[in-house]
RNA sequence: GGGCGAUUAGCUCAGGGGUAGAGCGCUUCCUUCACACGGAAGAAGUCGCAGGUUCAAAUCCUGCAUCGCCCA
């Protein structure tokens, strides 16, 4: 044993943190037993883009599985949380060919080989960053399965999974109508596009009529658009319109005839109720130019320029600088009716918010309602839950309506679709690896697709892939399915529904059994956090200035389940000073310890001792029932008011006497506490808890590893925690008694109570109480004697009051005190009383509230009326006694 | 248009039928031998509005208002 039981004075974070991380991570503290007769408790974290840096929202979204896994761990489970990256195709394709562009490239001119190069060394050199950072978070988990979405294994699985849904037709190649992003250069799926308000311009149009002198007018707000029209269509029970049913316009700036067609879904109350359509750009359009055999005329290419189709006038143009010029001549021609302003959603792409472009093109879908089916079921039957539960309700909203996901992305970085397209025939072979010729020819001339999968694809299986699919791997059977998975509600569409259908279709089983959703992080004055606003707050900074144990505590004490949380700098500020008086109480601790063995008997436990080892009991139980509901708002304020407002505020300061006396049974109650404590909070604060349990007696090699304590229900001593109840009102009362009359807080004073014999605290008398608390009031109140009287002394200049349900009195030497303060302030306490009497009264003079209310209630009325009955007449007995004083 | 959530002390938020809670801030006092990142005491709210259920409503129900988010 060679333990430094001193500690400095004030608690320094920052080489703890750095020590312990490291220690935990060398002892290999974290990587779970393979195979192993223990219960399992499992998690796979949310890979971070690996283009990705720390930020708030992460540090919450992983302060807090890690609270979880911690206090799992310590509970004995064989305990895995797996790591890894997300490849992140867009952003990374951003981040290169901005790069290439500095240096007057473009991927297109180094080759797609190049590319993929520069892309993976930048990964190497880079793709660590967040992994450093989620160290510093303190995170548990087991690096030595890091896995990244990209790697080798994972190609591997997602072919294998493209290849047998495409067997099974549950992934088709189709030409259809999707979204583009402009910028990023690819198409997007449905959920990737973002609908925000926006003021436009609705623009009506005239189409002539073949011949005819009339003309139809047309709303829109895409006026670039009609270059590409190949119909007009009206409602059939239109009557304004019923003239011009079958009859052809002339499409202006084109002079292309074009039917005017009929159609139900028209919607008669929008604009004049005559619609252009544009198969090749617009959804419902594209769905009519169907229905209808429309042709689909493209106007607009994938990169938002005018094609050739458009005309002379118009190609090479941007699709806005064209809708300023399609309206110009429009106007110049006469045929511009009327512009109105208008407001509607308008799809911006997630990533960089350029308005989407409606594309018509090859993709690669996956028909998700078979999988959904399987999904739905799961939540349904309760398999997975949802925490809090409401958001299964959005989950199903989703599900219920799902529409095919488009997978194919226009990007170099990710998993290459396995199709490869015959030269000759056309065919298209889906294999694991390049057919040398064609299935259906001879050919041997085949081409990969260009496209990469949506990244979302390869995510969708990170819950089984990482341990080792399409293998039968240990990890797969020991872990799989994990116990639980903690992410926001903003990819509950992108990830999760689709990590269920993925698990269940290919391992076979649910992915994880809990969803925690966590909230929003924002700013104190509940603003969203954004670079615009300023108001970001840096995790990394936060840990630099107040310590991850701040950080992270002050994540738990905010996160309640299903609210965005409000994060303010004084609050970890707040958190950092709870920290430093745990070090400080630890140091008190370590200081008063006489030896390293550890004596109690029972028969020298003192009413503290008692009392604190009960109180203790009550937390370890509040605690756990805490976090097994996730409530990790309710376990973190539990355990900081149970450490600072009884441990530190009362037991250290109860516990000093007896130290004095060198009972040996309250130090050892004293340590105990200490250590349990510790191991309570570690969850929390892993570090500064770490640190402190190395310096005490009771230490073995980590505390991650160490037993969470379990509640000693036989050490709950009711008949203690009431008499404490008792003696703590006293003592507050005796000193607010002290404040107010201006008894400077270090001057010692005498006291009296006045006891009557027959009054109880459970089954002892007060007086017997009193009577063994001397030391207790002298200590907490600054009370040189204290003296139990029937009747308070006549002659000596008292000052009277009540404290708690005591009725005292101090001799005041130089009649120092405020006779005016004491009398209005006896007087608001009488009044304060006196009403609540009156409440309490009505209520039980009330015939239906006796006749129906539960016994229990109507007897804990009537004792608290005499309680305050009680207080009442020694109140108005002071008061009398300080009015004829003056 | 549909759904979800919020409205409680100056601020940020808990609570969820039986006498209103926390943190920060504020006021007064105190550098006492664990801690001034500290200690002691205190002030502060007709729990958004209107109805209803109940012996009892901040809490349950209905409607309304305001704010926020998601979907169409």
């Amino acid at each position: 044993m060679n333990k430094k039981h001193i500690l400095e004075k004030v608690y320094d974070p920052n080489p703890v943190e750095e020590k312990w991380s490291k220690f935990w991570i060398d002892e290999g503290l974290f990587i779970p037993q393979v195979p192993s007769s223990k219960k399992k408790f499992s998690m796979v974290l949310p890979p971070p883009n690996v283009t990705g840096i720390l930020h708030i929202g992460h540090a919450l979204c992983f302060t807090l599985p890690d609270i979880i896994v911690r206090w799992r761990r310590m509970q004995g489970f064989n305990t895995l949380w797996l790591p890894g990256t997300d490849h992140a195709s867009i952003a990374v394709h951003n981040v290169i060919e901005q790069s290439l562009a500095e240096k007057g490239l473009t991927r297109e001119k180094i080759g797609r080989e190049e590319f993929m190069k520069v892309a993976w060394d930048w990964k190497d050199k880079y793709g660590g960053m967040i992994i450093h950072q989620l160290k510093k978070l303190g995170t548990s988990l087991d690096w030595t399965r890091e896995r990244f979405t990209l790697d080798e294994g994972f190609s591997k699985a997602v072919r294998h999974v493209f290849i047998e849904l495409y067997k099974e037709g549950l992934i088709y190649r189709d030409y259809y109508l999707v979204n583009r992003c402009p910028h990023c250069g690819t198409v997007l799926s449905d959920i990737e596009i973002e609908h925000r308000e926006r003021k436009a311009k609705l623009y009506y149009i005239k189409y002539p009529l073949l011949d005819s002198d009339e003309s139809i007018a047309v709303a829109t707000t895409r006026p670039e658009t009609m270059l590409g029209d190949t119909a007009v269509a009206v409602h059939p029970d239109d009557k304004r319109y019923s003239k011009f049913k079958k009859k052809r316009v002339l499409l202006p700036l084109v002079n292309r005839e074009i039917p005017v067609i009929t159609d139900e879904r028209v919607e008669q109350e929008f604009g004049t109720g005559a619609v252009k359509v544009t198969p090749a750009h617009d959804p419902v359009d594209f769905e009519l130019g169907k229905r209808h055999n429309l042709e689909q005329v493209i106007v607009i290419d994938g990169s938002g320029r005018m094609t050739e189709a458009a005309g002379e006038e118009f190609k090479g143009l941007d699709r806005f600088e064209c809708r300023e010029k399609v309206i110009a001549k429009l106007e110049e021609m006469g045929l511009l009716a009327k512009t109105e302003d208008y407001e509607h959603a308008v799809g911006h792409c997630y990533r960089c918010k350029t308005i989407i472009e409606p594309h018509l093109s090859w993709q690669w879908f996956v028909r998700v309602k078979p999988l959904a089916e399987e999904a739905i079921k799961v939540v349904e039957e309760g398999k997975i839950k949802f925490i809090p539960s409401n958001w299964a309700k959005t989950y199903f909203e989703w599900m219920y309506n799902i529409h095919d996901w488009c997978i194919s992305r226009q990007l170099w970085w990710g998993h290459r679709i396995p199709a490869w397209y015959c030269q000759d025939c056309e065919h298209i072979v889906v294999s694991d690896e390049a057919p040398a010729k064609c299935e259906k020819c001879p050919s041997s001339k085949l081409v990969q697709d260009e496209d990469v999968l949506d990244t979302w694809f390869s995510s969708a299986l990170w819950p089984f892939v990482t341990m080792g699919w399409p293998e039968k791997t240990d990890d797969l059977k020991t872990f799989y399915p994990t116990d639980l998975m903690s992410t926001g509600f903003d990819i509950i569409f992108f990830w999760v529904a689709r990590m269920i259908m993925m698990g269940l279709k290919f391992a076979k089983d649910i992915p994880f059994r809990h969803v925690f959703i966590n909230g929003l992080v924002r700013d104190f004055k509940r603003r969203k956090m954004s670079k615009s606003e300023g108001n970001i707050i840096d995790p990394l900074e936060m840990i630099e200035k107040y310590g991850t144990d701040a950080l992270r505590f002050t994540l738990a004490a905010l996160a309640i389940p299903g609210m965005d949380l409000s994060l303010a700098e004084e609050r970890m500020a707040g958190y950092q000073a709870f920290a430093n008086k745990i070090w400080n109480a630890s140091r008190f601790v370590l200081m008063n310890i006489q030896g390293e063995e550890l004596c109690l008997k029972e028969e020298e436990l003192t009413l503290a001792d008692r009392w604190i080892r009960s109180r203790l009991v009550w937390i370890i139980e509040e605690l756990q029932e805490a976090l097994e509901n996730y409530k990790f708002y309710d376990a973190a304020n539990k355990i900081y008011h149970f450490i600072w407002g009884e441990f530190c505020d009362w037991y250290i300061e109860l516990v000093k006497p007896s130290l004095k006396q060198e009972n040996r049974t309250s130090e050892a109650v004293l340590v105990d506490t200490l250590d349990q404590i510790l191991r309570l909070l570690h969850p929390f604060m892993p570090f500064i808890t770490e640190e402190i349990w190395q310096h005490m007696p009771s230490s073995g090699k980590s505390l991650a590893v160490a037993s969470f304590p379990k509640a000693r229900k036989n050490l709950i001593d009711r008949e203690a925690e009431r008499e404490m109840r008792f003696l703590q009102e006293a003592i507050v009362g005796i000193r607010t008694i002290r404040a107010e009359n201006r008894i400077p807080p270090k001057k010692k004073v005498d006291l009296f109570v006045r006891v009557k014999d027959e009054r109880k605290v459970g089954k002892k008398a007060e007086a017997e109480i009193i009577r063994h608390t001397k030391e207790y009031i002298q200590t907490l109140a600054k009370i040189r004697q204290v003296e139990i009287l029937d009747h308070f002394p006549r002659q000596k200049k008292l000052l009277k009051g009540i404290a708690g349900s005591w009725e005292i009195a101090i001799p005041i030497e130089k009649g120092v005190f405020d006779l005016d303060q004491e009398k209005q302030r006896l007087e608001k306490e009488l009044s304060k009383i006196i009403l609540d009497i009156e409440k309490i009264e009505t209520r039980l003079k009330n015939t239906n509230f006796l006749k129906r209310a539960p016994n229990e209630v109507i007897k804990e009325a009537k004792e608290k009326l005499r309680d305050l009955q009680g207080k009442k007449t020694k109140l108005e007995e002071s008061l009398k006694h300080i009015l004829s004083l003056m």
